[in-house]
DNA sequence: CGATGCATTGATAGAGGTCAACTGTAGTGG
DNA sequence: CCACTACAGTTGACCTCTATCAATGCATCG
């Protein structure tokens, strides 16, 4: 990891500005964690964090891609959490994380130390209020990825996890889009990746890619490259699912 | 659903006093919640609340146990959550909640209205702490279990299963217990919500019970007590876990 | 005491895992 | 520029675990 001066960018710049916990900040707010903040970078593959280690920064994920997971003894592993720009990252309050955190891309974070962050909890409630809405939100992706592995296909799986990413590229990019529309997803992860997300295996995950792709709901356009002719069609597969459909 | 007085309990009284979103509360902030809450009791089977309805109530689980789980649209269902004296329902500036919930014994909840309960986490920090607190444990718990749901067998499952619920049940009664010490668990589930809570069907989860009973890592006195003569046998067949193995 | 509902057990089938071969693509170096 | 390698992804054959379907056991309750 490599770090950078903390005035690489300007929290008025900050491309996660209205998506991080510093959302709802005005702008003295701003300007305390202007002081408090510091980045740092890490290449594709390079473990962010280890579920033994002691946590001695919170940080939010600027750009890139980075997933959670944990490995067990026998080295099967889960994914819990796929970090995208804006995400959190650490438990204030705590000082272990139960979770390995792994960059998938070329990753930037923006860090905050420790004691320093959680005195400004303290005392800032439109961060602490953002947190809280964070991670409530957290919580439901977590429970409906629960209902996900617990009890969908391999098929809906797949067609789970593209409608889910492309709703969350969708809401990044801060945009809906109009029903029926065609989409376009780049994927943050290698198949191992995702057999790991969706409790599968590489092989099942892959079959059911090209069942999608030969009935026609998917194209795609080398491993990572993923169109989606008919987002509402994708969306019946993924057989869970409480709303409409539309890119939320 | 049967309305109480609110003066039923005093907060200074409650069971759940230090275990609930109150359990930071000194006595002047107690004063504020007993003039807010109200009790409300129900029914083992009687649905609290429905997916597709508006939330006008946050409530703590007192006394009894409830599901919180999603039904898809062909039947299949996945619990997400098992509610236990103490626990929370609600999400703080949401007026929805995508899961319904289920009472499985005689519930008694303790609620606040929502636009009052909100203005107090605003206004009483050590109530949004706490709020926050016992939100990012919840998450924590969500992940674990998505690890259990993803990755483990159904053997491991209903090991994992029957250690938190152990585990829980310990940390209700205010203690910990000796390593390799005998337990003995009374569960609040029949099979069939416990399958709704593994991603399994009835028939694995009788059968692994089974299983665990012929291999003497389990002893059942009818359907629902189940004693564990070695508690860490028992963790060791679980296959995941973090940590040693004790009743935490 | 039969009825009703939950739990257990058995027989069979199917979804997904495992093992293995093959394909395609991106690099690398001659 | 074209082999040659390396690795990710795909596909195939087979097997295992869990689901499914069905029957039986075991309580509680009118």
């Amino acid at each position: 990891m490599k770090m950078m001066s903390k005035t690489d960018v300007a929290c008025a710049d900050c491309p996660i500005r209205h998506n991080a916990v510093c959302a709802q900040c005005e702008s003295d707010e701003l300007e305390v964690l202007e002081r408090i903040k510091s980045y740092t970078t890490a290449e594709s593959g390079e473990t962010l964090f280890r579920a033994t280690d002691r946590m001695t920064h919170f940080c939010s994920v600027v750009e890139g891609a980075a997933t959670m997971s944990r490995t067990l003894p026998d080295g099967r592993r889960q994914m819990v959490g796929l970090l995208l720009p804006g995400d959190f990252i650490g438990r204030p309050g705590r000082t272990d994380y139960p979770f390995d955190i792994e960059a998938i891309s070329r990753v930037t974070l923006c860090r905050f130390e420790r004691a320093r962050f959680e005195r400004l909890i303290a005392d800032t409630p439109r961060v602490s209020a953002r947190l809280l809405q964070m991670t409530l939100d957290e919580l439901d992706a977590a429970r409906d990825w629960a209902v996900v592995l617990g009890r969908l296909t391999a098929r809906e799986k797949v067609a789970s996890f593209l409608v889910s990413l492309a709703r969350r590229m969708a809401h990044l990019n801060g945009g809906g889009a109009r029903p029926g529309a065609k989409v376009i997803i780049d994927l943050p992860l290698s198949r191992d990746e995702m057999a790991d997300h969706l409790g599968l295996t590489i092989e099942t995950t892959s079959r059911q890619i090209s069942a999608l792709k030969r009935d026609g709901l998917i194209v795609t356009d080398g491993a990572r490259r993923i169109e989606i002719p008919d987002f509402d069609a994708l969306v019946d597969e993924a057989g869970d699912d409480e709303d409409g459909g539309t890119l939320a």
